[in-house]
DNA sequence: TTGCATCTTGACCATTTGGTCAAATCCCTC
DNA sequence: GAGGGATTTGACCAAATGGTCAAGATGCAA
């Protein structure tokens, strides 16, 4: 995968990092992920930062050479887990089941890591200025192969046709939403992914109109009948 | 509607502004608006807008107190037009229709006023610290009306049930998207909103997908046969 | 034209903030 | 337990930035 740089500056013995570096970096890159997913790059300040992972800002800066390092470090490190479940999708699976799965697991990922969304998000809207490279080359791989995917399964009739990048991005849009903009839905609703019973019907609303919006439909889980 | 604090500084005879004050507001909020969607609040710089906008940064702090005086006026300078296409949904139109049209109007709005839409988003993903109190009470009255709205055509048989909010939060999920995530778009299919052509074929895509979705198609539009 | 309010600006200030550095402390190996 | 590298920190610095202020320029009514 095309890099975004990674190792920075603490140096490390031939095979990895020590005990202590590993724990510091962890810590510092949870709290970077924090920070900078609620206030954006600007807003993120690396005092603060280094509060949250329980240091001073100096010995963050032992640890990562700038800002912009500690930034950079976190976006790789949500980058591979939040695109993974595309990946997923299966091209000898069930369009139905596959969907379905896709969709599910990027709720789940919603949920679990809002955070990672927000940032990702910003890092968009900002016009992507650390990730663009990734994005036309890796990302727009992965969107050609799974677009393919979706074009075979409506050459062969197991769903209606429609333009598979517009699928995608219509799942992304919508899965995201519900954690980019979880104080709005709060706001509105009372709830949010937080709340299991409120993830469980947001995956429910989801799922089923996208695959209805594709002709498809999921068997129902209750009963063995047919 | 709850009001977010509008007028700050510069004299003004009883009835308005003078011209002066009308075109260099205007010039500041425009400014305002470009550099704070695209950087974010704490990105953007007084300097910055003040340099866009044509004039010295002491001068803009003549119109506007403060850099979040001026924030807030752009904020409700562009909430109003943003939320407006939902209040044109019609209870008595078809749901087809209404549907339709307010599909093709977020997208249209996300063509038209991307940095609005990336504003917007930028201050909710920040947690809406400035108009949380309007998503509380304004929007939350707007969206409970239209989901009545909704759960009457429900009721009336003349669409797959739904939860209506889900269904909301969908059309803006994918209609915002598109202007949200432009760089992204950009950078998997080589056009955006900005082209006339993808902007027909997203409008088509997405409201092809949602009708389906809730049960509904649109009527041909070439031929005048049932 | 004159007088006054509006408008505009450069100089300046206090604070924040990313980053450096040398000194101190910790940890591990021999 | 001594030596040396790894780790940690406070003091410090320079640049950026939001905001103030007094003085000057401009526009307008009488």
């Amino acid at each position: 995968m095309a890099d975004l740089g990674g190792q920075s500056q603490a140096s490390f013995k031939s095979g990895g990092l020590s005990r202590i570096q590993e724990k510091n970096r962890s810590l510092i890159l949870e709290a970077a992920l924090g920070e900078f997913s609620m206030k954006g790059f600007s807003g993120a300040t690396v005092e603060r930062i280094a509060a949250d992972a329980g240091m001073s800002k100096s010995n963050l800066l032992y640890y990562f050479s700038s800002k912009e390092a500690i930034y950079n470090a976190t976006l790789a490190h949500i980058l591979e887990v939040w695109l993974a479940p595309l990946k997923t999708l299966n091209p000898d699976g069930e369009p139905a089941q596959e969907l379905a799965a896709y969709i599910r697991q990027k709720i789940e990922m919603s949920a679990r890591f809002p955070e990672a969304s927000r940032l990702f998000a910003n890092e968009v809207m900002q016009g992507a200025p650390q990730i663009l490279p990734i994005l036309q080359t890796d990302l727009k791989r992965l969107v050609a192969e799974k677009s393919q995917v979706i074009e075979d399964w409506i050459a062969a009739g197991k769903m209606r046709s429609v333009d598979p990048v517009h699928l995608i991005f219509t799942i992304w849009a919508t899965t995201q939403h519900y954690a980019d903009f979880s104080v709005q839905i709060k706001a509105l609703t009372g709830k949010d992914l937080s709340d299991a019973d409120f993830q469980a019907e947001t995956e429910t609303a989801v799922t089923t109109l996208i695959l209805n919006g594709v002709g498809l439909s999921l068997p129902t889980e209750g009963g063995s009948a047919a």
